[in-house]
DNA sequence: GCCGTTTTCGGCCCGACTGTTTTCAGTCG
């Protein structure tokens, strides 16, 4: 049988690029010193757990809701769980002076373009030693060049494949465009899925890593299969159409690199032991590494096989996930939480939180029409939303300051609040909210009189243009919209296109603490370009008690799909259902959003 | 470098695949 993906292409409706300049250190930044000391310090044959403690505490910066600079000030760096006093010196220093003194001292002691090295698949930091160290060597150019004239083959341990293999690793690289958005991978993941099932002998199909976790971007696409014979599985995977290379091949794992440069890794697993194997490759690394341990405390070994009792080797789980977390104590975790923050103790006291889900969801809030940019004429949005079983939405055309999207003048937004109401007189079992997406002006003033905005149901403001304003000023324009007693929503506060266009520069907490005050809620934002807010800010602001909304931005029928994206974000937010204005009944809804 | 409900020293998660090796090191997830 033939495996046959179908590769959709996304249109992108917004592909301009902005570009913002903040001075601050963010964490991220800070976390990619840590990064860079691992790999120097692995390079350098240092002790390997030290190098890790390294990568650990990167990825939990990485994780972090709150700034480093914030939880600094509050003295509390050594309390979060991988950092020491010796890391906490070094976040001290690189807030202090943009630099870490350890991380340029260990950068000295190797060739620069050393670390570029490690970013070829299959080349590590001991062949990068070997290479630099009896080549001369230290850039992807310089490699290319060597392995092309047959110099690494005879380098100890290295041979005429591993030459190649460095060529190969190299080739992709160039043709590489480093992370995918979750609306790139899901419907090649989806058709891949479909075609395994179908598979003779196969009794599972799922996919695991990030994807299941429902990271924002994700770099490669792992994909499980439960059946008892790997042979045919792995044969039908390698027929997949658009394969561009195949990089390992073996009985339990297959990788191939797609031509749009997605690589896709298939693990086939008996049968009994998907759950183990469901639980391990879904991740993360952390989540993992956490678990093992805890089942090392409790005399137990945890892989990908199953949970085995250490003394006797007896294999005690592993058929399902939920009997993998059960017998180690917990309760099963969902994946968005499984990021190695505090969700095992959570999971241990009980304590996790209810999830919102999709049925849940009662309403949408944040749609077009043909009056605006959208697709769809009024009774159409309304038919497609009825048919995916939302009770109400509301219609947001856009402001006529916005020229692009055929915004709406003063008078043509009171017909289409005539027309909404004509519509609701009618309309038996279904209401429209008269809404609004008003436009955010450079000042912070909307693009519609507050005299007008008092006549609809449900008004959302949002920045639309005048992008690079400094932080305090664009902070000042945002918060002016969120202190407005008519608005109800922020759509996509940050304004972020993933891969495309930088954030706002805006003072997060700020904008937290004004919403909070205000009763204004913030949108997030399903479209997987967007998705803003982003799972960190989500739960940064939560603790606020900011409402929020969970929104398609629906343009065109299609985009209603798009929410199972900002559900998995919503999700990795820690929201409950409560949290979310969708989840409510119209009645309820309406004295929810009353200032 | 981090960490401690047996611990302030001595541990620190686990396995598949590949290539170059005759038993294992390197890389990856």
């Amino acid at each position: 049988m033939r495996l046959i993906v179908v590769i959709f292409t996304r249109k992108i409706k917004e592909n301009r690029l902005e570009f913002r300049y903040n001075h601050s250190m963010e964490n991220n930044e800070i976390a990619h010193f840590f990064t860079e000391i691992a790999d120097l310090l692995e390079i350098r044959g240092e002790n390997a757990f030290k190098v890790r403690t390294y990568q650990r505490a990167a990825r939990t910066i990485e994780n972090l809701s709150e700034s480093l600079a914030d939880l600094s000030r509050r003295g509390v760096l050594e309390s979060i769980d991988g950092i020491g006093k010796g890391i906490a010196d070094k976040i001290r220093e690189a807030l202090e002076t943009g630099a870490i003194s350890y991380h340029l001292e260990l950068k000295s002691s190797l060739p620069e373009g050393i670390l570029s090295l490690l970013a070829i698949p299959g080349l590590g930091p001991k062949k990068a030693k070997l290479i630099y160290e009896h080549l001369n060597i230290a850039s992807i150019p310089e490699l290319k060049a060597a392995a092309q004239e047959g110099k690494l083959q005879d380098l100890p341990g290295m041979g005429k494949k591993s030459e190649e293999k460095i060529l190969k690793g190299i080739a992709l690289l160039e043709q590489s465009s480093g992370r995918y958005t979750l609306g790139e991978v899901q419907p090649i993941a989806e058709a891949i899925l479909h075609c395994l099932r179908i598979l003779k002998g196969v009794v599972q199909a799922e996919a695991a890593g990030s994807y299941r976790r429902g990271k924002e971007t994700i770099g490669d696409l792992d994909l499980l299969v439960a059946a008892r014979q790997s042979e045919s599985v792995m044969k039908a995977f390698l027929e997949t159409e658009g394969i561009r290379e195949v990089l390992v091949q073996g009985a339990s794992k297959t990788s191939i690199v797609l031509a749009n440069g997605l690589q896709i890794d298939l693990r086939v697993i008996p049968p009994d032991s998907f759950g183990a194997a469901l639980q391990y490759f879904t991740g993360s690394k952390d989540h993992n590494v956490q678990l093992r341990e805890l089942a090392l405390g409790m005399n137990f070994k945890l892989n990908e096989y199953g949970v085995f009792e250490i003394a006797t080797d007896k294999k005690i789980a592993g058929k399902t996930e939920e009997k993998v977390y059960k017998i180690l104590g917990l309760a099963w975790i969902p994946p968005e939480l499984r990021e190695g923050m505090d969700e095992i103790a959570l999971s241990r006291n009980r304590a996790l939180p209810r999830l919102i889900e999709r049925s849940d969801i009662r309403s949408a809030l944040h749609n077009h029409t043909t009056w605006s940019d959208g697709r769809l004429a009024l009774e159409e949005l309304v038919r497609e939303a009825k048919r995916r079983g939302y009770a109400f939405i509301a219609v947001t055309d856009h402001s006529g300051s916005l020229g692009v999207a055929n915004g709406l003048s003063p008078d043509r937004l009171k017909q289409q609040i005539e027309t909404i109401r004509k519509f609701n007189e009618t309309s038996e079992n279904f209401q429209v909210l008269a809404g609004s997406e008003v436009d955010i002006r450079a000042d912070g003033t909307l693009a519609f009189s507050d005299e007008l905005l008092q006549q609809l149901d449900f008004v959302i403001a949002a920045v639309h243009s005048g992008f690079e304003q400094p932080r305090e000023k664009m902070t000042e324009r945002i918060c002016r919209a969120v202190e407005n007693p008519q608005v109800h929503l922020i759509s996509h506060p940050t304004g972020r296109l993933l891969n495309r266009r930088p954030p706002l520069n805006i003072d997060m907490e700020r904008l937290f603490e004004t919403c909070a005050r205000c009763k204004t809620a913030l949108e997030i934002n399903s479209h997987y370009l967007r998705l803003d807010l982003n799972d960190k800010h989500i739960r940064e602001a939560k603790p606020y008690g900011v409402g929020f909304a969970l929104e398609t931005d629906t343009h065109s029928p299609d985009d209603f799909d798009n929410l199972e994206f900002g559900l998995k974000t919503a999700r990795r937010g820690r929201l409950a259902p409560e949290d979310i204005l969708n989840t409510y009944a119209l009645e309820d809804l309406k004295k929810r959003i009353q200032k």
